[in-house]
DNA sequence: CGATATTAGTTCGATATCGAATTAAAAGGG
DNA sequence: CCCTTTTAATTCGATATCGAACTAATATCG
């Protein structure tokens, strides 16, 4: 039954056209929020930071968010321009630094988060937290699939 | 209870992360089967006007991707200048355009089409069609709402 | 109708993003 | 140990992306 799988894969491409989407949508929410010269990267890493913890390389948090790692050499020289976080020399490793959040960093990113969630008060009735937790569950699943087939 | 309303939001903010993660893959994983110059927009343009119908206009393509009008400009112009897609004047309205595609768009499109779907068949044994629908339909919803929400 | 507001598309300048090449350090294998 | 390969980060050049300002045409409303 090749129509099947057809179908299958059709519903998969019509699944990454919605991601591409909100993913849109949401980076316009953020950077309507953001400061000046602020793109989303900018607080993803300082979020990334506060949540996974800090002293990560350049090289793990590319991974994390699977962009080339010269992406985020820039995402990061900005970040620090604004004294947002601060690199250190890695001690395990000369080749390499580990990125710290700074006073500024943190209240910064605690500042926007604030400001990002309490307009998006109006989204969530809408979203039964099951389905929430349901999607989010099976888009980890389709991420490390992806993840695995890179190679 | 706003323990659970901040649990739910965060939820949302995985979300979003996780889509941004896959966004990221999912283009890298296209990109890398293009050629040279070309960017995932530029598939995405061609998929669109065979899906939905050729004849949109500049703007309705912009929505449709909640892109801004001046990027998809700017796309439109490298679709052209390779000979995939022919821009004609809309004669409903003297200040618009309608986008049709080329033989060559059709053709391109199409190969582009085979050659990432043969790429995809490792992947899809691992994704339940069932949970892939169900995700598509929670994903369309959570457009819907963000897109309402805009104003 | 005529004035004003809105809309379609482009242009411009600034910044983001990426692939490829580069440098420096570490790892691995004979 | 050297030699080769891999890895971390940066640099460079080219293109993508976006906000803001602009032009031309259409819609709205008195």
């Amino acid at each position: 039954m090749p129509e099947k799988l057809d179908e299958h894969q059709g519903k998969l491409f019509e699944l990454f056209n919605e991601i591409g989407i909100i993913q849109q949508l949401g980076r316009a929410f953020f950077e309507e929020r953001l400061p000046d010269g602020m793109v989303l990267p900018h607080f993803s890493v300082l979020n990334h930071l506060t949540r996974v913890g800090e002293g990560r390389t350049p090289v793990q948090i590319a991974r994390a968010f699977q962009v080339p790692k010269n992406s985020l050499t820039h995402t990061l020289a900005g970040l620090e321009a604004r004294g947002l976080i601060e690199m250190r020399p890695n001690p395990k490793d000369k080749r390499s630094k580990t990125v710290w959040l700074t006073d500024a960093g943190r209240a910064f990113r605690a500042e926007t988060m604030a400001l990002v969630s309490a307009d998006m008060v109006p989204v969530l009735p809408e979203m039964e937290p099951d389905d929430v937790v349901r999607t989010l569950g099976f888009l980890r699943h389709l991420r490390e699939t992806m993840d695995r087939a890179r190679d």
